[in-house]
DNA sequence: ATTTTTGTAGAGTGATCAGTCAGTTAATTA
DNA sequence: TAATTAACTGACTGATCACTCTACAAAAAT
């Protein structure tokens, strides 16, 4: 592992317990086993460090997503394996997840270039994208949809982080939440 | 006015422009056009400060959503009122709004406690389990029902705050949206 | 009329923290 | 092997900031 993975994984944990705000460089270098100096030597400032964590995490959930999307043809497929895909690394990974929504009601979105946020959502607007164009989906604005699935997935992540169930139940629950998205959006 | 109001009106201002992190209260006091001790004098912290705005926010959301809901009998239509009355309100007060949604993501929920959450919820809770005990929505967890309605919202107003759209064009986005969230958990 | 409480001010303080710097060690290149 | 660069250290610093303290004015209570 890249010392300079150890450092944001650190910060990872420590951002989502303490906040930004709450976590000093120093107790991040102290976690990560690193001398102060040396974190500063990867990333210039905490900005820096904070906006590649982000990225970083996001890289991450692009990259579990993208595995089955790629052997994937069948467009309503896709749609259930991205959705699938998404709750299942949102558990799996759920400080990353955190971090990702703390990230976005910060300031510190601001600092991150409009290509790279564009970069992220490729995956999601082009499977969009070829599911307007094949007439499968309802009406409804782009952007829309893109916000309606998204919070669909982070509600969904949010009730199966707290209610504690078995992973049939689990699964069923999945299910459930992705037909009743189904039948919300695709004609 | 008050001036204990006028502080909290300036945090919510420069918290939603700056972040907790970057607002020092000493630019709180400045942009309330107080001295430094009289913002003490009202909040002992800054955390206090921080959690008194959310509480003070929530009841107004609180207080705007009950309006509507005690002149209706109806489960469906007091539902329906819920779900326009919050869109309606997170466009007019978005920065209130936001700074929810950043508080949540942050340590600070922490500071609440758990009979100010519980009452902050009653409202949703009470439509809710009379919807369920009408029989009227389909048998899912009520937690998840909440997590769903609640993200649905927040969707739906992300999208209408970014398009630019006429009042006729967000009526009709309003009204669409509810049907699909309807459709969705109801029978 | 006098005491007490409350509101307000703003300079001051101690602690914290992001970021620097001077210097050492390890790795690469010439 | 020598020279150059990169990785790394940790003490240090300048600035910032939450919060305090003393002082005073206005209002309320007695």
């Amino acid at each position: 592992m890249e010392k300079s993975e150890v450092i944001l994984s650190a910060a990872l944990k420590l951002f989502v317990e303490y906040g930004f705000h709450g976590t000093p460089t120093s107790k991040i270098a102290a976690e990560a086993g690193v001398s102060n100096g040396t974190l500063f030597h990867y990333f210039k400032t905490k900005d820096e460090l904070t906006v590649a964590l982000y990225v970083h995490v996001k890289n991450d959930l692009n990259n579990a997503l993208a595995l089955r999307q790629q052997k994937t043809k069948d467009i309503r497929t896709r749609f259930k394996y991205l959705f699938a895909d998404s709750i299942k690394w949102s558990l799996q990974n759920y400080k990353e997840f955190y971090y990702i929504q703390q990230f976005h009601f910060s300031p510190h979105l601001s600092l991150v270039s409009k290509e790279e946020l564009e970069r992220q959502t490729q995956l999601h607007l082009g499977l969009l994208q070829e599911a307007i164009d094949a007439k499968l989906l309802k009406p409804l604005p782009v952007e829309l949809i893109i916000q309606l699935v998204g919070s669909q997935i982070y509600g969904l992540h949010q009730y199966l982080l707290e209610a504690k169930l078995t992973p049939a139940e689990l699964q069923n629950n999945v299910d459930e939440a992705l037909e009743l998205l189904l039948t919300m959006i695709f004609i």
